[in-house]
DNA sequence: TTTATATATTTGTCACACTAACTATTGGTA
DNA sequence: TACCAATAGTTAGTGTGACAAATATATAAA
């Protein structure tokens, strides 16, 4: 990449990042969900595991512990997630969602999905895959040291 | 789009968009550049137009008023940008770069589109038109009524 | 055992995004 | 003229993101 042009690829995917977030967010309002599109994120993760550490569950939705702990802090006020103390090490918890949680998240399952077809029309299965391979690579030519996934 | 598997695009956009703006915050710091990614963004396109009212800088880096106000202030406070009375339009100001605002952009231009480099190792220019066909796609697919660009 | 180091989580600060509500001003219209 | 809707910008509240520093606990080394 020499151009200067090609240096608005940041640009361009701030705006659709955002817009993607915007759009999620105001259906989230308006139906009525209760979680912000972060939150329905970490409560998706914790329903597809039985039961994680704050630390697991950062790194499998890429998110730092600090801003993590502030979700978890909120799901739990919301009754949607609970912190167990870790049998083993006092410094940790053991997440999991309470009743309120798992149906929740089975609620608000395919009302999301729904949501989420709308950015795709127009754009194909192959689009797709160019797609997550330039942003893939994008994130690993940025990613210093931690090769994870 | 009908398989569950395409709705993670939008984990995907979300997670590269914050590692590209959180590495060149990064590079930014470690030069001592003394902006933020955002502000920068607003800097620039302060400097390729003589003078804006907040209102179309605001539809020009596609950030909402209230975030532009306070990059705005921000830049002030930093001596890089002005607010002048509109001499027709009391509610509105014209915004223009001081002269320590030109030299900034002016220093820092080059070393920035060096950082920006970085993420496109590994892609080629035909990469770019697909990611932004799709990425102006998606946009254009959640932008209900505003068709601006 | 004591010390040193590493890990898990929290707290504080600043910046940004979005919403809603608010002030001031403008321009059209009855 | 008086009213009213639209526009420019600000302020406040909540949530999120990054980073640094602090706390508590665990583990390894001396």
């Amino acid at each position: 990449m020499t151009q200067e042009q090609y240096s608005k690829y940041s640009f361009l995917l701030d705006r659709t990042a955002r817009k993607v977030k915007q759009y999620a967010q105001q259906q989230f309002k308006s139906g009525d969900f209760d979680v912000t599109v972060d939150q329905w994120l970490v409560l998706k993760n914790l329903s597809e595991n039985e039961v994680l550490s704050q630390t697991e569950l950062a790194n499998l939705v890429f998110k730092d512990h600090p801003t993590l702990t502030r979700i978890i802090d909120l799901l739990c006020k919301k009754g949607y997630v609970e912190r167990m103390p870790h049998p083993q090490d006092r410094r940790s918890f053991q997440l999991h969602l309470t009743e309120s949680g798992v149906s929740k998240v089975s609620s608000l399952r395919p009302e999301i999905l729904h949501i989420r077809e709308k950015a795709w029309e127009n754009l194909s299965p192959h689009d797709f895959d160019e797609f997550k391979r330039i942003l893939d690579t994008i994130y690993q030519n940025l990613n210093g040291e931690s090769l994870d996934q």
